[in-house]
DNA sequence: ATTTTCCCCTGCCGGC
DNA sequence: TGCCGGCAGGGGAAAA
């Protein structure tokens, strides 16, 4: 599922592709793609528009309009967006939900299997914008996004660390798969209370979600579901998954078993030995482990 | 106020 | 081979 790291994947691929184009027209193919608003004013409001740029905020993208307006697209769990240099044939594009077609011919297609997927028009003004996204936390990659920060947010809260994590009035942009590779890299249970880190395992929690959306920004983006970039091609993250759907594997650090529980509904991923249980008080300081076992890439 | 549950939606997968 | 129940989960509303 769509993720900061795959949004950004996006919005970096379609930036030199959308930027300056002129949009010819609007085909909406299923109307709950726009819902609560009516396709025909969603159309009105894009129909003719000059893009003027593209931003991320969260998982959300940000088409800005020469109007003043911005179209923002989230493609929840299995939209694709996906930009072609020509309309796309009859039945080229699967569980096509919305078609943006631009003056010089070139498209940008809205799929989504499941429908999760929405389009909205955020009204002129940098006020109404500020406002629409105010509801989003700390972009995790900006310089606002610190240690400190990130526990002053927590501080007093009592549900799971990954519950926390997936909250996006907390930091916005984080999925399931982010979660629990950050809770992995950083050393911490999915399920301690989210208020009960140590100031060290805020760091190192701080430091180890910027560095696996880093990565996985450079890689991508992780096709394991449905997901593909602007050009329909498959990232290569999935391969640098170091817990996440590795239920069963040795853990590629130490060596235990992966498993597999589900806090907050959501399938988690960890490792018993080196995110250490919640309910066993703070284990002494760990000591750096000489040599790491290497996750095998590829195969 | 915070936390939990439910719901949306449908392709896909495992089981029989 | 084919049917079918159940799973997947982002996010928002409703309930606890």
């Amino acid at each position: 599922m769509p993720e900061l790291p795959e949004v950004e994947t996006i919005r970096t691929q379609l930036a030199p592709r959308l930027v300056g184009r002129r949009i010819a027209g609007v085909e909406i193919l299923d109307p709950l793609v726009t819902d609560p608003m009516a396709p025909d004013e969603f159309s009105h409001a894009l129909a003719g528009q000059c893009i003027t740029g593209l931003e991320r905020r969260g998982k959300y993208l940000l088409v800005g309009l020469e109007s003043g307006a911005t179209l923002a697209v989230h493609l929840r769990m299995t939209g694709r967006l996906h930009w072609r240099a020509r309309r796309p044939g009859p039945g080229e594009e699967r569980f096509l939900r919305a078609l943006l077609v631009c003056d010089d011919g070139s498209t940008l297609a809205f799929g989504d299997a499941r429908r999760f997927g929405r389009v909205w028009i955020i009204p002129a003004g940098p006020m109404q914008r500020e406002y629409w996204c105010g509801r989003l936390g700390v972009e995790p990659l900006s310089a606002a996004f610190t240690a400190r920060g990130l526990a002053e947010s927590l501080h007093g809260r009592r549900v799971a660390i990954k519950t926390a994590l997936l909250n996006q009035v907390v930091i916005a942009g984080i999925g399931n798969i982010y979660a629990d590779e950050a809770l992995f890299a950083g050393r911490v249970h999915p399920l301690r209370p989210a208020g009960s880190l140590s100031p060290h395992e805020y760091r190192a929690l701080h430091r180890a979600i910027r560095d696996r959306l880093t990565v996985a920004i450079a890689a991508g983006g992780a096709s394991i579901d449905s997901y593909r970039d602007g050009l329909g091609q498959r990232g290569e993250m999935q391969h640098l998954l170091r817990v996440h759907l590795h239920e069963g594997d040795p853990c590629p650090r130490c060596g235990t078993t992966i498993v597999k529980t589900v806090v907050g509904q959501r399938g988690t991923y960890w490792c018993p030995q080196c995110q250490p249980d919640p309910t066993g008080a703070h284990l002494p300081a760990m000591r750096r482990r000489p040599r790491r076992v290497r996750q095998a890439v590829g195969a």
